[in-house]
DNA sequence: TATGCATGCAAGTGCTTGCTTGCATAATAT
DNA sequence: ATATTATGCAAGCAAGCACTTGCATGCATA
């Protein structure tokens, strides 16, 4: 294991907080705690709490504007809705605290939800684009509403990731692959051209 | 307007609040304020803050296990969604503060995580068995996997529902006017055989 | 060897939080 | 008329919070 620099350890002790905790709860002593550091030692990298949460969402505003850039299309609806799907997912993933902190406390965080709602504009989109591009090819049918099933399509994506993160305990989240290879495949099998 | 009683006034008060700021949010000083009341009469009608919740939450329990128990079968299947799209949207709406403390804070309320994981369950069985009963009326597709198709609809309710109440602000909530006749609608007549 | 830097440590500060208490007052029920 | 109940009010308490400060220590660099 690289030996991490105190920044690292301070962020990732409160990556880990705040999707077990919620900002609020995640109390610097915590932090420290966490990341085996000195609570002042905290103070000495970032001028407040606050400002960890704002390099995180820096993080995730780098990236947002680029997900999906490189989505390569395959021509079939069923393949490339499951490739949406998963890159919607490990983007949420990767980006997790924003995303959690943003659906659970953007009340707090004005600047968190207004960042969080580049996600489904660029997701509805990106897949509308794809349909589109797909009703020329023929490849799907020409008489569906592509806005009204691109939004459905990341309706189902952001709704299935919140659920995951709220039940994770339970049990009752979808497993990844079987949302592909399941709902993501029915959902996009209606399309196709018959 | 009727007199309110002062568990109703603070019972109201809190509801504001929690949908506002959160559970955590929602101090009991400004609970007494948007009551009108002090804050000590608080504590004289509930031992503690959590109580509130639990209060609330208990209108919720005994609510969740009847929802939809009335629901009229139509024989349309996209008549039907929508129905079912309705119920669904004012369950939550009528119980918001559960929807969402759960959606939110449930890390530390694991009974109302525990409670809200009814809500979906029952959800999907209402949706699968009317989907059973309509393929044996020949109204939509045999060829379709209820149980996919039943989970897909609930998460885009459920994601919907999470959307609006985080996005409300931003204009980017979908009404539930066009979402009844547009979203559900079109995920509808994809299951109607042709 | 000397200098600067990052950290630990311990103490503390001011604020907010949930919650309590004792007493005065007014309305309500008997 | 008397007793009971509901409330307001003011003060306060213990705990937890984010954040600060001063000093000691070790480590790397010059």
């Amino acid at each position: 294991m690289a030996a991490q620099s105190t920044d690292a350890k301070i962020i990732a002790a409160f990556s880990d907080l705040a999707l077990k905790y919620g900002y609020q709860g995640t109390t610097t002593k915590k932090i420290a705690e966490t990341a085996g550091v000195n609570e002042s030692t905290i103070f000495r990298h970032f001028k407040d709490k606050r400002t960890i949460l704002e390099r995180i969402i820096n993080d995730y505003l780098d990236d947002v504007d680029q997900v999906g850039q490189n989505f390569q299309h395959s021509g079939d609806i069923v393949t490339d809705l499951q490739r949406v799907a998963d890159i919607y997912n490990e983007f949420v993933q990767h980006h997790k605290v924003v995303f959690l902190v943003g659906v659970r406390e953007s009340y707090q965080f004005p600047e968190v939800g207004k960042a969080l709602q580049k996600l489904p504009v660029r997701f509805v989109s990106l897949v509308k684009n794809n349909f589109t591009k797909m009703q020329a090819e023929g490849e799907i049918r020409a008489d569906i509403d592509t806005d009204s099933e691109a939004a459905n399509f990341v309706l189902m994506n952001f709704g299935n990731a919140v659920f995951t993160f709220s039940y994770q305990t339970a049990k009752m989240a979808i497993p990844m692959t079987s949302f592909k290879s399941e709902n993501v495949q029915a959902f996009a099998a209606h399309l196709k051209t018959h």
